[in-house]
DNA sequence: TTGTATGCGTTATCAG
DNA sequence: CTGATAACGCATACAA
């Protein structure tokens, strides 16, 4: 077994007998090296098959070219999209994406933002734990210079960077769009009040349309959830069958909760769309698969991700110390018709 | 805007009057220091908001306790569970998981690789790119004494760990599945051959059900794709659908594959499971969706990724220089009959 | 165009 | 029990 060590420049430099110095700036193409040198250079590196360490370049330099991503799981298509959408963009400028996990609580979310800290990121993307309430633990990046983009779920006060959609919105065009097909009766799911408010919004948007519309707000036809898995979705839903006269209609904050109902329908005989329509929110993978066709709210995951990441590496690059108020992105989301919310 | 410099262990030294190898001692509990100095020590570096420097310390010990995963996609339900599974474990161990995406393309592979040499991972986890046939990219880590585990799609020929199914059982036991449900005229859907063989595998356990059950062997029942997307599967079916007389049973070696089958068959008005029976594979979300549940083989993503990651661990304790044969690791999958394969 | 010297923050070795 | 010092591998300021 070869007990090779890592190669170094330092080994380099003596093979082809230059100072350390002219090695590190040739395999950076500097301008002040000559081409010979430097094909020379990166010839031989080659050959010895020389890694650099990143880790002594970050310590040096103080910038490690990573991006931290910190979101509740990778397991939502939502947030897999997300990553895609910022791994598309920092790869392009050559930055190396490392994510955690939150799992949606507060205490791994504060472990993992000191473990990103610790690793000295370039700069950090992240959506907030459905837990989370207080967002001091942000703090050490803000105080270090460190850029901070939050999404989709943010905070409500936070001077920073944040890339979202206008949850009240596409709330109130999720509800409209219900009432154009003539619902009357018109339920809808959300979930316990956290910092970021994406569900009240939503429920916002959903109520003002009622109102616009004259359509009766009945708060029987609001359920409110603590977690939004598929169980609590199939709770929520039987709850609103048991009404008498059932809803007729269902704008779900999530095409999960949205599916359940479906399929709760379905399960009690329940016809959808002619009896009860339905639209979801997100446009995940299911909202295709599930009979019939769930219709959603479009929700740019990859654009998103794109978005946060292209602020990190703009900002690090004009490495300006802007104490300018943080700019917020909105990008748009669409009504997506399909089968569910049929007339 | 505070100007925080980063806290170091130097400037704690200086506030209490101490050295600097006093204060990294007290901060990880050694035994030679003075439990007094130890209680002192971390309170000032707590108030001062000391965050360590995992970059010094990884150039210091060259040992950075961070696993590097290597895999296609986050975004498939079986990847993202495998990340969970890693993810729980190596939280247990302390050690810090980076992702990175290959998106299936070898070139991709073969940065990423570089990047998590160049970072130093303590080991490695890797599920191979579609396109991959050589494997070379890995030898910096089997060079370097870096562990590495191959998970799911593994190299054929290549001494180190590898975590998986039995493909070949999987498969057998999915078609004989079929046959005990009734079927004679079983289709299958297989992927082009890959360095990895997971779907020759499949297909190899398939033929030999048939064989031992004295099914007829039809190679037009049998359809070969170069990818494994929604859209390929709805080709492939439609192919089987346009036989005369059609198939009365399909195994598919994918969830999707298998839910475009049964789509495909209820649009061309094709009773699911009367006419035809499917079973997939995975046990993706969208198999209790679809309508007909869907048939498949559990796929043990998490215990797989807590598998891996727990051979990377326990072999970093070690640190034996083990040049022995590395082990493989089955797991176990099981049928999960629902609808769509009921007699 | 290249070389010299230094420091990034930590830990391990050795000395006290 | 604590301190001084060197070393990890690289990048930069400065010198030549």
């Amino acid at each position: 077994m070869e007990e090779n060590k890592h190669v170094t420049i330092y080994d380099i430099a003596e093979r082809l007998n230059l100072a350390t110095s002219t090695i590190s700036r040739a395999l950076k193409d500097h301008h002040t090296i000559s081409d010979k040198t430097i094909k020379k250079v990166k010839k031989t590196a080659e050959e010895m098959g020389f890694v650099p360490n990143t880790l002594a370049a970050g310590l040096r330099g103080n910038k490690t070219r990573t991006i931290g991503v910190l979101i509740p799981t990778v397991t939502q298509p939502f947030l897999s999209s997300l990553i895609s959408g910022i791994e598309i963009t920092a790869q392009k400028s050559d930055y190396t994406v490392i994510i955690m996990q939150s799992h949606d609580s507060y205490d791994e979310e504060v472990n993992m933002a000191k473990s990103l800290y610790s690793n000295r990121v370039s700069g950090v993307i992240c959506s907030l734990a459905m837990e989370t309430r207080d967002t001091s633990h942000f703090h050490q990046f803000s105080n270090n210079n460190i850029p901070l983009v939050f999404v989709d779920r943010v905070p409500k006060d936070y001077n920073t960077f944040r890339v979202v959609i206008d949850n009240y919105s596409a709330g109130y065009k999720a509800t409209k769009h219900l009432i154009e097909q003539g619902c009357i009766r018109i339920a809808h799911i959300t979930a316990g009040s956290e910092l970021g408010n994406l569900y009240n919004e939503r429920k916002r948007g959903y109520i003002e349309a009622l109102k616009d519309h004259n359509v009766d707000i009945d708060e029987n036809l609001i359920i409110n959830l603590n977690s939004v898995t598929y169980e609590d979705g199939v709770k929520a839903s039987n709850a609103l069958f048991d009404l008498d006269p059932i809803p007729d209609g269902l704008f779900a904050p999530g095409d999960i909760l949205a599916v359940s109902a479906v399929q709760t329908a379905k399960k009690r005989g329940i016809k959808v769309p002619e009896e009860f329509k339905v639209i979801g929110f997100n446009n995940d993978p299911i909202s295709q698969i599930i009979d019939p066709n769930l219709s959603t709210i479009t929700h740019p995951a990859e654009k998103m991700g794109k978005a946060a990441a292209d602020i990190i590496i703009k900002n690090l690059k004009s490495s300006k110390n802007d104490d300018d108020a943080k700019e917020i992105t909105f990008l748009n989301t669409e009504v997506l018709a399909r089968e569910s919310s049929q007339k």
